[in-house]
DNA sequence: TAGATTGTTAATCGATTAACAATC
DNA sequence: TAGATTGTTAATCGATTAACAATC
């Protein structure tokens, strides 16, 4: 079916995707891929070549119907039945997490959190309920989530991890600064902030510094 | 001096130089670049490669000095003298970011806080003072801030990334779903949350479905 | 029709990996 | 010394870009 598809293709079909969501609001009809590129920051050759992996029907006289793409990348991107996450870890992150998530993708709903304080546990976050990781096996399973955010305390990432993986998680996005060991059939993705914020840190001294070069 | 590196090159150099400290804790005096590659989950390659653009002092018997890595990636990586950094926008993400990286990184300090409701203005937050966004002129000069984290509403990013530039902030860690425009002597990087959560979700439906493949 | 755009293949570019002489 | 590792150059790999025939 698909034939190993680019990591970065998949994020930037994500951003696609969000930015057809404006257009669509804004009663766009059609777009160009140079128009799509220009909003993007990538190439329109790039675009063209992103949209390859989608079921597309460009036209070339009027560029792409934006309705019907949206409808070509929802149904490579996103599970017919949508997919359900949970937050893992109600520290100041995990409530960002769930404020920022709640009702913005309709495919991707976070509809629980856990943690092991007794203060958060049973209370109910943005209409998210927060579960005791004790729960996490019955819950994981009624709810059907297949997607962690993992934001607990960097010693509890890898325990928290297993946790969830054992009962039944196959996608984590980690953001505890500790790498996780998981098995071939999860997927982790690792959100390092104190790396990005050391490369911005790096990049914006160069700037600062070698303008003439 | 240096000769256009590569953005991944940066992140894994921080991401060694979290890791030494780990080994200095432990009292590990020396370290091979296998070693390095192995808790890192790079190739030893990869690893030297990376180490050229620093000034190191590797030995083939012992391999890497601990202590005398770390210095060498620290100069290479950070600026002697530190540089400051402020958080935009004082919601729940913000609040994680003043906690997460109070004390976290010496020469990176998060060393003031804005916003613009009147609610939080002027509180102390992890020890960090929450400034109006009228005084970002003032403030950013007096501590000489550089770097700002942005993580206020989408429509309000530009206007906020604006004003910061303006005072001299040459470096964005951008955590509001909104491409930014800035001038080409500041270097933005885009903490995409939505974009992450996406990719999690399809490589892990992957994961489950095509286990066969 | 003439002109611009799509979809796709070939060329390019850059980053990762392999290889190996020098070294301790 | 013999053996393993470093530092660096060459080979490989994969992703981006250019080019262009087909098309509306």
């Amino acid at each position: 079916m698909d034939q190993r598809i680019a990591e970065q293709t998949i994020g930037r079909l994500s951003l696609y995707r969000r930015l057809l969501d404006t257009l669509m609001r804004d009663c766009v009809e059609h777009v160009y891929s140079h128009q799509l590129a220009e909003k993007t920051g990538f190439t329109s050759a790039q675009v063209r070549r992103d949209l390859m992996a989608v079921d597309t029907a460009g036209n070339t006289r009027r560029g792409y119907d934006v309705g019907e793409l949206i409808r070509a990348i929802d149904d490579y991107l996103y599970a017919p039945s949508g997919q359900q996450v949970a937050v893992v870890g109600i520290g100041n992150l995990g409530r960002a997490l769930l404020t920022f998530f709640s009702g913005r993708r309709p495919k991707l709903s976070v509809v629980a959190g856990f943690d092991v304080d007794e203060q958060v546990v049973d209370r109910v976050i943005h209409g998210c309920r927060v579960y005791h990781m004790d729960e996490v096996d019955r819950v994981v399973a009624e709810d059907e989530i297949t997607l962690v955010m993992l934001t607990v305390p960097s010693d509890a990432a890898q325990p928290a991890a297993d946790a969830c993986i054992a009962a039944g998680v196959s996608g984590i996005l980690n953001f505890a600064p500790a790498r996780l060991k998981v098995p071939p059939s999860v997927y982790v993705s690792h959100v390092d902030l104190t790396m990005y914020l050391e490369m911005v840190a790096f990049f914006a001294r160069q700037k600062d510094g070698d303008q003439g070069d």
